[in-house]
RNA sequence: GGCGGUAUAGCCAAGUGGUAAGGCAGAGGUCUGCAAAACCUUCACCACCGGUUCAAAUCCGGUUACCGCCUCCA
């Protein structure tokens, strides 16, 4: 049984979907004004991981997943670019799909965007208009925050709390609108030259919070399983979320609230504001994307993961290591019997195994004790692989839920690769020298073969290459 | 000020009552022509103080430090 820890209830709790074996999931997208960093692609790659572990045991996940794409920041870049705000938008989301791709990230069901969603927008605010949980004022739409009823659940805070920390920091121009300092906006008239939609109350564009409600409820109804995102959207994006599926459905929003830890930098969060961000576009130039997906799941999803030199180091060194091992012993399939006397043994140990690595990635999605089971697989894979006698049928098995269980994670091995010819001839020549104690040479070949990045192993079996 | 999180070896990171998983780095060893890879062995007074308990990293109270949200942010 899943257990997921719920930011509503601050408990872990058993995972019970509305409709059996599937999943209705939403998580907040990027607002696509920039590349992304490797704190959004921390979230994204988290959620990847719970949508794909969802998959594995069994479940169909309805996965969606915005773009931000109507937003002040994107205006003001579009601005400074000399293009149109859309063209910003298309550029960024082109860009996000080629930079999760090489993380691994399998793309979402449906990824919606608020411009394709403007007249369902304007029919959930008009809703919430017609309940009074929303006013207009001078061609703004603003929600009534102190209508409903439970304001401030997801974030734990008293509404009066709220209160003083929004007081302080109103402007003259939106104390005038506003009822209330809390209330928030569902709907911004236009600016001379921004881009506008046409409204019952007048022209101009949704609010931020609107199109995430809007969004989960159009694609995967009322009620849906999971919302998630990263922790810095709990308040006031989430908390306002619900006040405004709710007020309109009638029903809960969302049965489980997840929150991603951040990706910090010197202990701190890593983030645009602050300007101490690495973006993937430009790191996976210098480092491979595997190593950077590996390195999100060394850390539980929750907790903060620390950007430095010294951990991606570590993820380089682990996931070679788990790639070797998958090359070890698919090196012995070319000796393999069909079967062995000795299979089953065997066989128990790998369910013993995928069982343990079960038990605790159902544990909140624990991806770092999912991962510890995996080194305890390598090791079986590199054990068995020193066996004298193997067999084809637990070679197969082994290398078969080993690559499953690691997909997951969004990590492939196994990749096969071709050298050239020139290549093989020297990996020969040096067999040759080595056959005839011709050590020197053979050494030499080696020497030279690794200045191309290609290291020799010479194992029982025959000598065999990897790069490094 | 309100709410929340974290503090475990040189580094990373699990562990919610029974005496510290795992990985990296380090040390020693086996294997190897030498390597590499692999395997074996080795490496922790759990921030501090007090309490509860037969028993606490783990529960309770307090202290300190750091971080996050409360304003756009994954």
């Amino acid at each position: 049984m899943i257990q997921i820890y719920n930011t509503l209830t601050r408990e872990k709790e058993a995972f019970i979907p509305i409709e059996e074996n599937k999943v209705r999931m939403y998580v907040c997208g990027p607002t696509v004004y920039n590349y992304i960093h490797i704190g959004n692609a921390r979230s994204t790659v988290a959620f990847d991981t719970i949508r794909r572990y969802f998959e594995f045991r069994g479940y169909e996940v309805n996965y969606v997943s915005n773009f931000t794409d109507v937003d002040d920041k994107i205006i003001r870049v579009a601005k400074e670019l000399e293009m149109t705000a859309p063209d910003v938008a298309n550029r960024f989301i082109e860009a996000f799909y080629q930079d999760t791709e090489v993380l691994g990230v399998k793309k979402a069901t449906c990824n919606p965007r608020v411009m394709e969603n403007i007249p369902e927008i304007i029919a959930f605010i008009e809703a919430l208009i017609e309940k009074e949980y929303a006013y207009i004022s001078a061609g703004d739409v603003y929600y009534r925050t102190r209508k409903f009823e439970g304001y401030g659940k997801l974030s734990d805070q008293s509404i009066d709390e709220l209160e003083t920390g929004a007081s302080n920091r109103l402007n003259d121009m939106e104390a005038s609108k506003k009822e209330d300092p809390l209330d928030f906006a569902l709907w911004k008239a236009s600016k001379e030259g921004e881009i506008s939609w046409e409204a019952p109350w007048g022209s101009g564009r949704p609010g931020w919070h609107i199109e995430c409600s809007v969004m989960a409820t159009k694609y995967l109804g009322d009620t849906i399983d999971i919302h998630g995102g990263g922790q810095d959207l709990t308040f006031p994006h989430h908390e306002n979320e619900i006040a405004q599926s709710e007020a309109k459905t009638g029903h809960p929003f969302a049965h489980y609230w997840m929150h991603n830890g951040f990706v910090t930098m010197d202990d701190e969060k890593m983030s645009k504001s602050l300007g101490n961000f690495v973006l993937v576009h430009d790191m996976v130039k210098e480092i491979d994307p595997q190593v950077l997906r590996f390195f999100m799941a060394t850390t539980q999803y929750r907790r903060p993961i620390k950007y430095s030199e010294g951990t991606i180091e570590d993820a380089k060194n682990n996931l070679n290591k788990l790639k070797i091992a998958y090359d070890n012993l698919h090196y012995r399939l070319a000796d393999a019997e069909e079967q062995l006397a000795t299979d089953q043994t065997f066989l128990d140990k790998i369910e013993h195994l995928q069982a343990a690595f079960i038990t605790e990635m159902d544990d909140d999605f624990n991806t770092a004790n999912g991962m510890t089971v995996m080194y305890e697989f390598a090791k079986m894979l590199n054990l068995y692989s020193e066996e004298t006698v193997v067999s084809k049928v637990v070679i197969t098995k082994m290398l078969e839920i080993y690559q499953n269980l690691l997909a997951i994670f969004g990590i492939q091995v196994g990749a096969e690769e071709l050298l050239d010819d020139k290549i093989e001839e020297l990996i020969q020549e040096r067999n040759d020298a080595r056959a005839n104690k011709n050590f020197a040479r053979s050494d030499e070949i080696r020497d030279l073969l690794k200045e191309q990045g290609i290291l020799l192993d010479d194992t029982p079996q025959g000598t065999r290459w990897r790069r490094g």
